[in-house]
DNA sequence: TGAAATGTTGGGGCG
DNA sequence: ACGCCCCAACATTTC
């Protein structure tokens, strides 16, 4: 037992020091003990993929720099880790920001009782979205199901997200002598697989600072045109930072505020509500990520083919927009936006495959991923949420790859086999001239797979299959 | 934040 | 000059 009162900063999805109302609170209560704990006991189904695990572990890192080397680490349930740290230390507080997985309610919840119960200081905090899904719905007092109004009405026509607060000044921190490494959370794999992964990510709160600056200085500028152009950077990269919450949303918001507004700027803000969109459909139906929200979608014949869902998974359906993109997504921990609806549409429309298999594999290969995102992204595709893709609406891989990568850059980055083949083929390959294929040396079946659907054929039985609902 | 099928229109070639 | 056909270009409908 030590005399100083110390107040937990317990960081869970805000690693960050700057607009961070938890470190603000605890910094107000006295002595600060940052923790982390990495609490796979509680998760369930839901734990940490992979590629997140990768990134939390550089993410961890940088944090433990930014708060003078003092963060204390954990791993286990975090209900018994608070408990013994209550026990061993003198701890008048603990504060954190919310965070909205099902899982991680209920958890918190029953920590906050059981240590409020012991006059511990137990308070919690909104770091992660701008508006709170509980406080965002429609005047009958039900939660929004379309888009549109719920942004429209419910986000722009609400208060202004609060303005983005400074790093707290001269914290006092103290750190737990049996704090773990990060090494110790084996967060990273054995593979070398990671290794590469993080090379085009600064994985810091600076590096998250820097992104927005970059996308604000040369991307944002023709967003609204230009996000579904591949080859071309005009998409934010912010996902992974927000999940993390390496920035957070209101910096963001209000960043983007600063600039000249435009219908640029516009569409690159209401993207920020489609992830208070998915916060808000999570909250509000907790089975999100499992259960259709369609429940007639419950009885849709998925098909169970492990071979093809495997070659979806590594990118080689023999189709190149779709290989391009899973390939992306393995190698680099992301994938454009548009690619992830063309390859979610193939897999569900075309493969007949169930939503969950992708969401599932999504999961553990993003570093993005994130449970209300991904979730209700998938339920999109699928058309089984509310708001949702009506059943015909069926991407034709060929046809986005020519519109939405014109000149081939970024399919042949990914699939450097069809490096040669001329552009006009470069999405059809198995359409091309023989000679053609000779000259770019390729054989179908040998350097590159031949498609593992028809793409017209499959198209119509996913018509029918649909239309049967 | 779709694609394909079908319908409509209008200019130009041609007898 | 006129009617006819063809077909691109665009619009609408359907899944």
């Amino acid at each position: 037992m030590t005399e100083k009162p110390l107040a937990i900063c317990w960081f869970r999805q805000d690693l960050r020091t700057t607009d961070n109302p938890a470190l603000r609170a605890a910094h107000a209560a006295g002595t600060v003990l940052p923790i982390y704990i990495l609490d796979d006991d509680s998760a369930d189904t839901w734990k940490m993929g992979g590629a997140s695990r990768v990134w939390i572990h550089h993410a961890l890192n940088s944090l433990d720099e930014n708060l003078d080397e003092s963060l204390s680490l954990y791993s286990g349930n975090a209900l018994k880790v608070l408990t013994k740290l209550c026990k061993k230390y003198n701890v008048s507080g603990i504060y954190w920001n919310r965070c909205y997985e099902p899982w991680r309610i209920k958890r918190d919840k029953e920590i906050k009782e059981k240590l409020s119960k012991k006059g511990i200081d137990v308070k919690s905090f909104n770091g992660s979205l701008l508006w709170e899904p509980w406080e965002n719905l429609k005047e009958d007092g039900t939660p929004y199901k379309v888009f549109t109004p719920f942004y429209k009405k419910g986000c722009l026509q609400a208060s202004i997200p609060k303005s983005p607060q400074f790093r707290p000044r001269d914290i006092d921190f103290f750190t737990d002598k049996e704090s773990l490494s990060t090494d110790d959370l084996g967060l990273l794999p054995d593979k070398e697989w990671h290794k590469s992964l993080v090379s085009e990510w600064d994985i810091s709160e600076q590096g998250a600072k820097k992104q927005m600056k970059k996308f604000f200085a040369d991307g944002v500028s023709s967003y609204k045109e230009c996000r579904n152009i591949l080859s071309q950077e005009h998409v934010s990269r912010l996902s992974p930072y927000l999940h993390f919450g390496l920035i957070s949303p209101q910096t963001v918001w209000h960043s983007t505020k600063k600039l000249t507004q435009d219908s640029n700027t516009m569409t690159f803000l209401s993207e920020l509500g489609w992830r208070e969109f998915s916060y808000s459909l999570l909250y509000h139906n907790n089975a999100l990520p499992e259960k259709n929200l369609q429940e007639k979608f419950d009885k849709f014949p998925w098909e169970k083919n492990k071979q093809n869902l495997h070659a979806w998974q590594q990118g080689k359906t023999g189709i190149p927009i779709i290989d391009a993109g899973m390939r992306e997504l393995w190698q680099t921990g992301y994938m454009h936006n548009r690619v992830r609806m063309i390859v979610g549409s193939f897999l569900v429309k075309n493969l007949l495959l169930d939503w969950r298999e992708g969401e599932k594999w999504f999961w553990d290969c993003l570093f993005d991923a994130d449970l209300a995102n991904n979730a209700a992204s998938w339920q999109w595709i699928a058309g089984s949420g509310a708001d949702a893709a009506p059943y015909f609406r069926i991407f034709n891989p060929v046809l986005q790859g020519k519109r939405f990568d014109p000149d081939g850059t970024y399919t042949r980055k990914y699939l450097p086999e069809l490096e040669k083949i001329e552009t006009k083929w470069l999405f059809e390959p198995w359409n091309a001239p023989g000679d053609i294929l000779k000259k770019a040396h390729i054989r179908l079946g040998m350097d590159y797979p031949t498609p593992i659907v028809d793409l017209a054929i499959s198209r119509e039985r996913a018509l029918a299959a649909f239309k049967s609902l």
